[in-house]
DNA sequence: TACGGTGATGGCACCAAGTGACATACCGTC
DNA sequence: GACGGTATGTCACTTGGTGCCATCACCGTA
């Protein structure tokens, strides 16, 4: 029984998943967690700073996936153009996780504290658009507004996307969400 | 000695935001808190849910003065003029609470665990604004995102007031923020 | 004054999250 | 096959949070 199996944190979050998705999270216990991947409680912090956490390791990604499209977006666009740009490839991402972001989304929403975990990874995503509109040159205002409102865009679009059938939709309803918003907020 | 002091849940209250803003949040112990105030650990989670509770007993009335106000706006306005609208009264209620929201905003700010929470109360908020936009007959879509609006617009004017001296400034800062964001997704 | 009922508080045992210190196993290299 | 670095395990400990029951203060009543 060799004691360094491959992909630890990839085996926590597996084990996590299954565990939160069959009994709920806060019935699942961490060291429950470790067990069924073969590894210990200790262990499991040493990959994630908390039980929360081994939900969220993706939101890296997003990150990175977004503030790449806005860094993509053409010169000329507006702050909140250039953030909805960035969703494009986001929207890619997604696309073929669609299944996998259903169960997440359905053990974040079933938990309070899941769902503050996810607001403050939005806000400091939000925090991460911010600053690079300010790298490219949009006023200090428009930068927080715009970061604000493009997440709030992703957010609502994302919480259809989830709870309806089409994979492939997220981009048409990141569209719809803005042209609410842009409804909303007109006068 | 008398066992039954009055406002316990004030006096820890008070207790709390003392040790938090001496030695900060992590420093300080439920115990340590409990004991300022004459009371145990376990009166203080009689009083509160859980430690951070004790800095957020406030948002019920924040969410009573606003709904009011919601619902008091003309029957002929938009929804997000509405949500607007709603704000006045709050305005007025934070004006003479200047010092003290500087001194709990630079509480949380400080810590991230309180700073979920902050956002967890902001979109119960908006969960509440929305119900509240839906039975004055708005669709759920308008709902949806004049809520979220209404609240980004608050926040970031609340944001932009405790960090000023102004303490009558809340009324102009909410529509620099609405005009701001009006701008930014103009078009 | 004595009495009993009600509700708030204290005390205690307990579980789970999270952390620090140290021991131990694996892996490559020489 | 010895060696050093890194990942893992073990153990002890603190703290947040909860269930259970005892205890105390208050109040009305006789």
């Amino acid at each position: 029984m060799s004691r360094w199996q491959p992909d630890p944190a990839g085996r926590l979050t597996k084990a996590a998943i299954t565990l939160f998705a069959e009994q709920g999270y806060e019935a699942t216990t961490v060291a429950e967690i470790a067990a069924r991947a073969g590894l210990t409680k200790r262990t499991f912090f040493r990959y994630f700073s908390d039980k929360r956490e081994v939900l969220f390791s993706g939101s890296a990604e997003l990150e990175r996936v977004w503030l790449d499209g806005v860094a993509a977006a053409p010169a000329g666009a507006t702050p909140l153009g250039a953030v909805i740009a960035g969703l494009g490839p986001v929207a890619e991402m997604f696309t073929e996780r669609h299944h996998f972001a259903g169960v997440r989304a359905g053990i974040i929403q079933a938990n309070s504290e899941l769902r503050e975990r996810e607001l403050i990874k939005l806000q400091n995503l939000a925090a991460s658009i911010e600053a690079m509109l300010l790298s490219r040159g949009y006023s200090a205002n428009a930068a927080v507004l715009a970061a604000q409102a493009g997440v709030t865009v992703f957010h609502v679009a994302f919480a259809r996307w989830v709870h309806q059938d089409d994979p492939t939709a997220f981009r048409r309803l990141i569209n719809e969400s803005l042209q609410e918003l842009r409804s909303v907020t007109a006068g």
